[in-house]
DNA sequence: GAGTTTGAAACT
DNA sequence: CAGTTTCAAACTC
């Protein structure tokens, strides 16, 4: 039985609203106020390309102002007793909020806030927001919005929702800029918010900064992806169209959805992990900015989400900060993508630079006119239908993009529910399915107790290679591919793991590295045996397309840290749950750990980076000033020189400072 | 860009 | 668990 109650309303409202206009006193009002009665014009469409011309495709599909409401905001549930108010509010101000964060990207950590309490009380408990006023229970949100928010919008009538929040959002522009005059030092707001500021989930804090960089660098803009509507496409989750519509749209536009496969019946609080995107999403939808691309990678590979506890490992500063510095090992080329996107960004690297712009590598080109375009890993499937592991995307745990050339594939959003079945499936075959294929040695030592350790990579592929012919040398091995040796675990023939070999030998890279820097020293070329020199050129190659970009110098200093730091502890999220992929990167345990996760991977580089690249250009790049200074190595690493050239990760002990105790 | 090679994943 | 097939990335031309 329906409630009259509700329908009463909606029909009262016009009425009352007509029958008040047409009264004289409204009129004898009317005619005093200089304020001219504005009706509202149904019209999405206004609100959204036309008002706007900041990053506009991606926010301004008519689908997603109808599906605003949908978003992932509203999937949280709203403690309120009865959403039905609630939902309409937050219509309007996920609406304004929304395109806030896109249009204007004026919008600040604390409209972000604003918006993520709003919509996500529960939410804003979990991630404590420290501002005390950002921290308002439902029932207080407007005013906290408004304290909090200078261009917040203001509580408004329901009606024209879309207009209003476009006229809010345009005042919000404007506000912002004549308020603010424009002079945002997004380093600084992103550092300070990020103390905060806490996303709810890494991607958020990704796309936030990642807006925060467009914003930072309009001529970057991208050219946004102009119709990727799933609403658009015939999906028979129409029903749930909207959501994902908006969703996506926001996505898409924004970030690249990871997935969270776990929490199988946890759905909603799997969606809101669902949601969040990314890193990757950066990189997708915003090409301009390398940096982020790799956070892409981060939120896939490196940056796992501990679903088990939800908790989120790289901190907010690593996220933000580095954008993804932990980029994978596991993806050289995604890393080669961003590192020619980074290029252009960053200057100084030179030699690297001149390297790798100047060789017309067939792998460069690749990589741009396929990878690299959109940044984003992308897969090629045909027939597993983007539910296999044969899928990087999928076994990344990434939904699949619009750059991606697979066909049939079913790695998508709308197709959420099959994706998270197979993913239980697979994980109901080998638990370990989607964890870190590349563990810390320390870790592995643990378990394996192999002389992984010896080895300068530090981490050692979880299952071990199986190579035949490759000699573990190409990137068909998962070790190499990885950038870290060879263990025990491996059953390859022939292995010449330029990172390790299976025996244990690691030697190579000590040698090739003190080779290359003594060539370096003497600006000859190396006299190394022949295997080493083609080792040593395999992986120049590889690297070569991994210059000096900010992402492989946050690796560096990672790396550098991470071998500063004493042996890490025991493993947590690397055994916290099959869940994989997100598992320790982004538990927020300790930033310990969580640089330790997020190094892990860049160590897997270190040997090539690091003979590459020099610690000043490393610190002439940190992301936003913040930390990550390479310590002293200098005095505590045998391997390295005065020149900074280079630095051997074995010879360097593990140091204490970083960490509480030891 | 097409074809080949390779080894992981999936299957039996 | 081993052998085989399938698959898509990596690689070569």
């Amino acid at each position: 039985m329906d409630t009259p109650q509700k329908s009463i309303t909606q029909i009262e409202t016009p009425i009352s609203k007509s029958r008040f206009e047409d009264s004289p006193v409204f009129n004898y009002i009317n005619s005093l106020s200089p304020i001219r009665p504005v009706k509202s014009i149904p019209n999405p469409h206004q609100f959204s390309t036309l008002n706007f011309t900041s990053p506009p495709s991606v926010f301004t599909s008519p689908h997603l102002t109808s599906s605003h409401k949908e978003s992932r905001f509203f999937k949280t549930h709203h403690p309120s007793s009865d959403p039905t108010i609630p939902v309409q509010e937050s219509q309007d101000n996920s609406a304004s909020n929304v395109e806030a964060v896109a249009e204007a990207d004026a919008t600040t950590e604390f409209n972000t806030d604003a918006s993520t309490e709003m919509e996500q009380p529960q939410i804003v408990k979990e991630t404590n927001l420290d501002d005390p006023l950002a921290v308002s229970p439902c029932g207080s949100r407007e005013t906290t919005d408004l304290s909090l928010v200078p261009y917040a919008s203001p509580p408004r009538e329901e009606n024209n929702g879309e207009d209003a929040a476009g006229m809010e959002m345009q005042k919000m522009m404007n506000d912002n800029v004549q308020g603010k005059n424009e002079t945002p030092d997004w380093d600084r707001l992103i550092a300070d918010s990020s103390e905060f500021l806490i996303f709810s989930s890494p991607n958020d804090s990704e796309a936030f900064r990642c807006l925060m960089m467009q914003r930072a660098s309009p001529s970057l803009a991208p050219s946004v992806m102009p119709t990727m509507q799933p609403g658009s496409i015939n999906e028979p989750e129409s029903s749930n169209a909207s959501p994902y519509g908006a969703v996506s749209v926001l996505h898409r536009g924004i970030r690249r959805r990871c997935l969270d496969f776990e929490m199988p019946g946890n759905k909603q609080t799997s969606s809101e992990n669902n949601t969040v995107a990314c890193g990757s999403s950066s990189r997708c939808v915003v090409p301009s900015i390398g940096l982020h691309l790799n956070a892409l990678l981060m939120s896939t590979k490196d940056c796992k989400i501990n679903t088990t506890t939800h908790d989120y490992s790289c901190t907010e500063k690593y996220q933000v900060g580095l954008q993804g510095s932990s980029s994978t090992l596991q993806e050289p080329f995604d890393q080669t993508e961003t590192a020619t996107r980074d290029l252009e960004v960053v200057p100084d690297e030179p030699t690297l630079e001149e390297l790798h712009l100047s060789s017309p590598k067939k792998k460069r080109v690749k990589m741009e006119a396929g990878e690299g375009e959109s940044s984003c890993k992308r897969c090629n499937c045909k027939k597993s239908k983007c539910l296999k592991l044969y899928c990087e995307c999928f076994a990344a745990g990434v939904y699949c993009i619009e750059p991606c050339s697979c066909i049939d594939c079913f790695n998508k959003p709308i197709h959420e529910d099959t994706v998270l079945a197979t993913r239980k499936q697979i994980e109901s075959r080998n638990p370990l399915a989607f964890a870190p294929k590349v563990i810390k040695s320390s870790d592995l030592v643990l378990e394996t107790g192999d002389d992984a350790s010896k080895t300068p990579a530090s981490a050692r592929h979880k299952r071990g290679c199986n190579c035949k012919k490759s000699n573990c040398l190409k990137k068909y091995c998962e070790c190499f591919q990885g950038g870290v040796g060879c263990s025990i675990n491996c059953r390859c023939e022939g292995c010449k793991n330029a990172f390790g070999r299976k025996d244990g030998s690691s030697i190579v890279d000590m040698e090739a590295e003190q080779e290359e820097e003594n060539e370096t020293s003497k600006k000859t070329k190396r006299t190394k045996n022949q295997e080493n020199t083609e080792v040593y050129l395999m992986r120049k190659e590889e690297s070569s397309a991994l210059p000096a970009t900010p992402m492989s110098i946050y690796r560096q200093q990672l790396v550098q840290l991470k071998n500063m730091m004493p042996p890490p502890q025991s493993v947590l999220g690397g055994g916290s749950s099959s869940s994989g992929m997100f598992n320790s990167q982004y538990t927020r345990k300790s930033e310990t750990k969580s640089l330790e996760t997020v190094t892990e991977d860049g160590a897997e580089e270190m040997p090539e980076i690091l003979s590459h690249t020099s610690i000043d250009n490393t610190k002439a790049v940190s992301p936003n000033g913040k930390r990550v200074s390479p310590p002293h190595l200098d005095s505590s690493s045998s391997g390295r020189r005065s020149g900074g050239r280079k630095l051997i990760l074995q010879s360097i002990p593990t140091f204490p400072s970083l960490t509480p105790q030891h």
